[in-house]
DNA sequence: ATGACCCCTCTAAGGGGA
């Protein structure tokens, strides 16, 4: 099985570059995050390539989705005890393909860690990992998207500039750690170029052409899936070009 | 050349992204 995860900041903006990716890459499941679309108005040239959508958005913000041709079963949106900003806003969705609980994950981004919102993101993500304790207990899972944390320096392209910044801090980091000791691999995935598998690069400056990015898109496996693991990459071809999303996909092999 | 912000919509003296 092939399967994928992706930010594409705005799956209508996207459309084009996403179909065209979908057909050269194959997917059996991909994760999008940030589709910024009604789950009514997502695009059905998608469905139209053989993949069933489950899609979980609420318009201009946020918005998540499932693709998958290996099935698509007890199709969930949100998770049990998760926080809203205050209302509920559309960050996960969750379904089983082929056997496996997939989660297409869109953690709040924090702002700055003053900000309310800052708590809101580790509120979010604590609740997270209490709920996935009874789907770890259930099966093989794959927690996959933009988790808006860098886990450790060598994930941001200079350390220092990210100093006082969210994405970075340490409580940020330590909800990770308690995700991985659910029994969660942080699946490593090769970079196609340099020495960092930064996943996320400005539009601005010039950032992706000097490789000034950062590592916040994560797949987050249990130790099944993660022994099963062929290979794993970044897509960085995506994030060239013209009309590109900020981030590139990660794109995982697993033996059947 | 990968090439120097971009998405959305209450179309901005805007909000948000990270």
């Amino acid at each position: 099985m092939r399967f994928a995860t992706w930010n594409v900041n705005s799956v209508k903006a996207r459309l084009p570059r996403l179909l065209d990716w979908l057909t050269t890459t194959a997917p059996d499941v991909v994760c999008l995050q940030e589709t910024k679309v009604a789950q009514d108005g997502f695009p059905g040239e998608v469905a139209e390539l053989g993949y069933e959508v489950a899609a979980y958005g609420q318009g201009r913000w946020n918005g998540v989705a499932i693709l998958s041709k290996a099935g698509l079963g007890d199709v969930r949106h949100g998770f049990d005890g998760e926080p809203g900003f205050p209302e509920a806003e559309a960050r996960a969705v969750s379904a089983i393909c082929g056997g496996i609980r997939f989660m297409s994950v869109y953690v709040p981004n924090g702002r700055t860690p003053e900000d309310p919102h800052y708590t809101y993101k580790l509120q979010w993500l604590a609740a997270l990992r209490t709920a996935l304790v009874p789907d770890l207990a259930a099966g093989p899972v794959v927690v996959a998207g933009d988790y808006n944390v860098a886990p450790t320096d060598a994930d941001v392209w200079d350390p220092a500039v990210f100093a006082g910044s969210t994405h970075v801090t340490p409580p940020e980091r330590a909800a990770l750690a308690e995700l991985r000791a659910l029994g969660l691999s942080d699946v490593p995935a090769r970079p196609l170029k340099g020495d960092h598998p930064f996943t996320y690069w400005d539009y601005r400056a010039g950032m992706f052409h000097q490789n000034k990015g950062m590592r916040i898109d994560l797949v987050y496996a249990s130790s099944d899936i993660a022994g099963r693991v062929t290979d794993a990459l970044v897509d960085r071809e995506a994030r060239k070009g013209k009309g590109p999303s900020d981030h590139a996909p990660i794109v995982v092999d697993i033996k059947d």
